[in-house]
RNA sequence: UCCUCAGUAGCUCAGUUGGUUAGAGCACCUGACUGUUAAUCAGGGGGUCGUAGGUUCAAGUCCUACCUGGGGAGCCA
């Protein structure tokens, strides 16, 4: 009897030189082809290890549990292997089955599904090439993401979750009740007596985790959060969801521009981090975007594949330009003057429609573009009123495809500037005297940004939609799993 | 939430102006073959046509409502 082989991981397999050793293997079966071919795959990597059975030394039975999805532990030596399409391959001397998996159950087939069949089956779908590559990316960016800001000297910093002020702004927020939810106990008006809830007030699932995150900053200089936020918001789109995790950073000292600098250098950086660390993923997913593309009639066809855009962002510099730059270029633009645009730009102080962002960034520069220095109207109260008292130190860089990724500005840090700000918007102070304190108490210049994890993910795989790069999503009428 | 398109076998889809017993590929089962790469070949099983009403001699096909999904829009990250 040999000595019990240590597992290997399939990926330390195909990069260390390990041919001519006896090895062990656990993994899920992909296919089973002609009774002697078992492609296992442990997702260590995208690529399947190829078992070799000898199906006549292999007791029947044994081999009849070898189908799709089951999971396998395979002992035997690794070799050259004799087939095309893969370098090494195992001749299997023993298999032991973990898990068996009904062939005429099983809902995963080796050949191509729809992506909204996958999400209907979020349990499984990790063990397809698609969300395993999309997986192993998501985590890449996540953990360039902290390696970015702890190299450049931030704190991680954890803001609460649950959340009892509803002054953040940013949309719908979810209600966190432990009340009974039939006979709750009320107050003289007959509403819902929040007091006797178990926070003694009203509570909620955060949106954003910016004001706190700014109350560390001017303690800790540079900060930055990444954690889950919340948007009751009825939002169906292939770019939002009412889960998903946001990227936070806060930066004494910095002003508008430096914060567009660090914004830029951020995302670039991730991007840099994940064509280094994730070079097969990728590869698939731009194979797999291509084979989409050509089923598609020309003029919605990519002009750039997947890793060719993304090595694109990397090498440009990012267009800025003003709000009021914008709106003339808009104003002036063919589609505009044609009347294309489903919202016509006529007036400075409108909002800017998506069909306006899109066609600055995918017609008119052909990049990502940051807008800054927008009308005070359209933006929150927290943003800068800049010298001209009719715009705001606001910034937000549009990408290609997805559009607004980040959305930041520098923090009006003036006392009765923000008072007056908080009133004219009618927003009760007393819910945000401690944020108001820190410009009681040695305000400061500072800046920060939001960037949405998910729709990074969903760029940087070329995924379309939002649903297929987070695990499970949430979205409205959607908890399943 | 609004606009729009769709829902037929486990999956992907075809199904004519409403007209006999609703089809294909893949998957699955049985057999053959065995260095395969979405293996191949032969045979087989598998359907309340999204749900509920309605029109009609007759509905997968037409009408209404609802449910679910896609695309677009709004809100935003």
């Amino acid at each position: 009897m040999e000595a019990i082989t240590k597992r290997s991981k399939i990926k330390d397999l195909l990069t260390t030189e390990k041919v001519g050793t006896r090895v062990n293997i656990k993994g899920w079966v992909r296919t089973f082809r002609s009774n002697r071919f078992i492609a296992l795959n442990d997702g260590s990597c995208l690529q399947n290890m190829q078992a070799v059975v000898d199906f006549e030394k292999m007791e029947e039975a044994l081999l009849k549990r070898i189908t799709t999805g089951a999971c396998l532990s395979v002992t035997g030596m690794l070799t050259k292997s004799m087939g095309k399409g893969q370098d090494v391959e195992i001749m299997v001397e023993s298999i032991h089955i973990y898990g068996n998996s009904d062939p005429e159950k099983y809902p995963l087939q080796p050949k191509k599904h729809s992506l909204e069949f996958l999400r209907e089956i979020a349990h499984l779908r990790p063990r397809t090439n698609t969300f395993g590559a999309v997986l192993r990316i998501r985590h890449a960016v996540s953990y360039g993401i902290h390696k970015f800001f702890n190299d450049k000297g931030f704190y991680y910093l954890h803001t609460p979750i649950i959340t009892g002020s509803d002054a953040e702004g940013a949309g719908e927020m979810f209600r966190v009740t432990m009340l009974d939810p039939v006979h709750p106990p009320v107050d003289e008006k007959g509403h819902a007596d929040f007091s006797k809830d178990f926070f003694g007030k009203e509570t909620n699932l955060t949106v954003s985790g910016q004001l706190e995150a700014e109350l560390a900053a001017l303690a800790l200089s540079d900060v930055y959060t990444f954690g889950p936020t919340f948007r009751a918001e009825n939002s169906n789109t292939a770019r939002h969801l009412a889960e998903f995790w946001m990227i936070e950073p806060e930066m004494a000292f910095y002003d508008l521009n430096d914060n567009m600098d660090l914004a830029e250098e951020f995302v670039k950086y991730i991007i840099s981090y994940t064509i280094e660390n994730c070079r097969e993923d990728l590869e698939y997913l731009t194979k797999r975007a291509e084979d989409e593309d050509k089923s598609k009639p020309q003029h919605q066809r990519s002009e750039m594949n997947l890793i060719d855009r993304l090595g694109f962002i990397t090498a440009n510099p990012f267009e800025r330009l003003t709000y009021t730059a914008a709106i003339d270029i808009l104003k002036n633009s063919k589609p505009n003057k044609k009347g294309k645009f489903q919202f016509p730009v006529n007036e400075w102080g409108m909002d800017l429609q998506s069909e306006h962002e899109r066609f600055l960034v995918e017609k008119h520069f052909k990049k990502p573009v940051i807008l800054y220095n927008y009308p005070i109207s359209i933006k929150a109260f927290y943003m800068r009123l800049n010298d001209d008292d009719k715009t705001v130190a606001a910034m937000d860089v549009l990408f290609p495809g997805i559009g607004e990724i980040i959305g930041g500005s520098q923090r009006e840090e003036r006392y009765d500037v923000l008072k007056m700000r908080i009133r004219e918007l009618g927003i009760d102070e007393k819910d945000l005297w401690w944020y108001l304190d820190t410009r009681r108490f040695g305000t400061a210049p500072h800046s920060g940004f939001g960037l949405g994890f998910e729709r990074m993910v969903q760029f940087i795989t070329g995924m379309g939609n939002i649903r297929d790069v987070i695990p499970f999503p949430r979205t409205p009428g959607n908890a399943a799993f």
